[in-house]
DNA sequence: GCGCAAATTCAAAGCGCTTTGGATGCTGCT
DNA sequence: AGCAGCATCCAAAGCGCTTTGAATTTGCGC
């Protein structure tokens, strides 16, 4: 069933019909009625390709997820992402296109995106330090929203993120108004952007009182609860051990805190844990009363957020970047408590 | 740049630059090679959707993920299996279009789909007990695989899935052979049906050995690390706990080792957990030596073959239902040992 | 009853590609 | 020389929609 179809079972010409339908002024209201009605009935709906060959918009989004073996990016955030983007999409009729692309071939997947023209624009995820999709984008014209910033760009362009340094910041004070004054870092990836803000944060915060970062306290890598695992038990059994842990995700917390358990200690009492919580839709950080005390940003409300703030970009004609800093909440869980009086470890003055 | 642009640039045809660059055989190689580069130079793409038009074919594979409240499928699995998905799907020239449609919706998003014409084929996910999206899909006459199967239907399909049933029977197999005899089940939400198949599994292997499953000793719910924490709370407070689980997800088995390790006891030598572990990229078990003995099966392999067969069936032109059953390895960790001599509970019976 | 503007409707072109059904030239054979 | 057969190439139609420009109808003031 097609426009033409329709259009001869209505004897109306398809001009009309599509008139009537896409809710031109110029058409008879009983038309339109008459035309709605016999669309309803035949289950009529528009060629997708069609129509975008007419109007030259694809009515898609793309999202171009690298997959590389530097790093595993099949992210734990990258569904709940999706769901939120999805929404806002289905919502306004949009499409979301989704290219799984090898990590060298990023450019071209861009190129040849552009120039087959099945996208109005582009969500870029995961962006990392003067990350080179951004002028890339910028010299193709098609639009796009980051999913985070990427430091060291100066061009300007439009992005969706969470203030994590200042998350990171206000984690570090909380735990140093407890009395912590060892604190380690398990951090994410630091060639993406996110943990380096992440960590400047918390340097920031530390150098705020006086503190220098002990390198033998920060770790980065894929934050998985083996990272988390490994780098606290490995970190427990220094001379002068940590009495508390930044984490870039839940997982790595998790593992944090199965270090803490088999290292006999009690976590919230002898070590105190902070994460980030992505606040994923199967991974809660508890239902109800927060596990770990955590700085929470919805993933999927970002989604929401750059989704929404792409598809006004594409249908404004003369678009300015825009951008939103999402503020994470510090919520106080069960992982946290004052640092242990200083009988500092046995065998240490 | 497009394809007339091309060609009057190469004082061609449309018709011979196209025939050229798709392989036809009636074209001169010189020329064809000449056209060859000046694509190559000119970084020309043909326009997809124009392409679609006109072949009738849209070279995109359509994935929907169904969202409610009933409950969160914002799945961690569903990342990598697209990932093994999208992996086939860029070597053979395929997009992924996503749909996130909402649960109720359903039926409506499959007929859009197929009118709007914008995919040759659909992948179906997490499907049910009786799963109406199956005939509904047939009815439609469009192609589609399913990543799972759905009990109760008895129209032929195509599909890939693990054959949970039999993963679950060794792996109830392997803790009775260690002298278990009171196993818990953590299970996913019972009306999909995987969750069916591995309990049909866990039943039957009890069954054998002339034991009946326990009520008290099964749950089902989504399977997230606080799924497990509370099951494994509640169960090890009975009068008659259990000395071993079967869990549906790495998730749940974490939360039932917390569980465990709150109680007090040894995870391996208290009480063993053996759990099905999709072997997603963010979320491994163990790196190198598993941490819980799991019966493992590669989600981002089931996207990889699900992919192919439904590309094969769409070039088909009189395609006869397919189907793969993936069997799950069992691989030994550190979180089975064997049962405890019945030294029952202190304080108790 | 006439002219003009507003309200409706339509025919046809065009989006960028593929594909049908010829053209055109050339070779080799009779 | 004449023709079949092959190798190459091309013009034009068509995919299903939108949109331009024009035609037709209607309403209204005089």
């Amino acid at each position: 069933m097609n426009l033409k179809d329709l259009a001869s079972q209505l004897g109306l010409s398809p001009t009309t019909v599509s008139r009537a339908l896409n809710g031109f002024p110029e058409v008879n209201e009983d038309t339109r009625r008459r035309v709605a009605e016999a669309a309803r009935n035949a289950n009529y709906r528009p060629n997708a390709r069609a129509k975008g060959l007419a109007t030259g918009r694809a009515n898609a989004i793309g999202h171009v997820i690298p997959i590389s073996s530097r790093h595993e990016i099949v992210n734990p955030i990258f569904g709940d992402f999706i769901a939120g983007a999805g929404e806002v999409y289905s919502r306004l009729g949009y499409d979301m296109i989704l290219s799984i692309v090898d990590d060298e071939d990023q450019d071209r997947a861009y190129r040849e995106i552009r120039s087959k023209g099945n996208v109005d624009g582009v969500i870029v995820h995961g962006p990392a330090e003067n990350d080179p999709r951004i002028p890339l984008l910028a010299e193709l014209g098609l639009p796009f929203v980051v999913h985070g910033r990427a430091t060291g760009t100066t061009l300007p362009y439009s992005w969706v993120d969470v203030n994590s340094a200042r998350a990171f910041r206000r984690a570090t004070d909380f735990l140093m108004d407890l009395g912590h004054r060892r604190i380690a870092l398990v951090n994410g990836l630091e060639f993406m952007d996110f943990a380096i803000r992440r960590r400047r944060g918390y340097v920031e915060a530390l150098a705020e009182r006086g503190l220098t970062a002990d390198p033998e306290l920060m770790v980065q890598g894929e934050m998985t609860e083996t990272q988390g695992h490994n780098a606290a038990r490995a970190m427990l059994r220094l001379p002068d051990p940590p009495t508390a842990f930044v984490t870039s995700s839940l997982l790595s917390a998790m593992g944090v805190r199965r270090a803490v358990e088999e290292a006999g200690l009690v976590m919230g009492r002898d070590v105190s844990i902070v994460t980030h919580d992505d606040d994923l839709g199967y991974l809660k950080n508890g239902d109800g009363e927060p596990i770990f005390t955590a700085t929470r940003s919805s993933v999927r409300e970002a989604g929401r957020k750059a989704a929404a703030m792409l598809i006004d970009l594409i249908s404004d004609p003369a678009p300015t970047p825009r951008n939103e800093l999402l503020d994470a909440v510090l919520v106080v869980g069960n992982s946290t408590g004052p640092a242990p009086q200083s009988k500092a470890p046995i065998g240490k003055g």
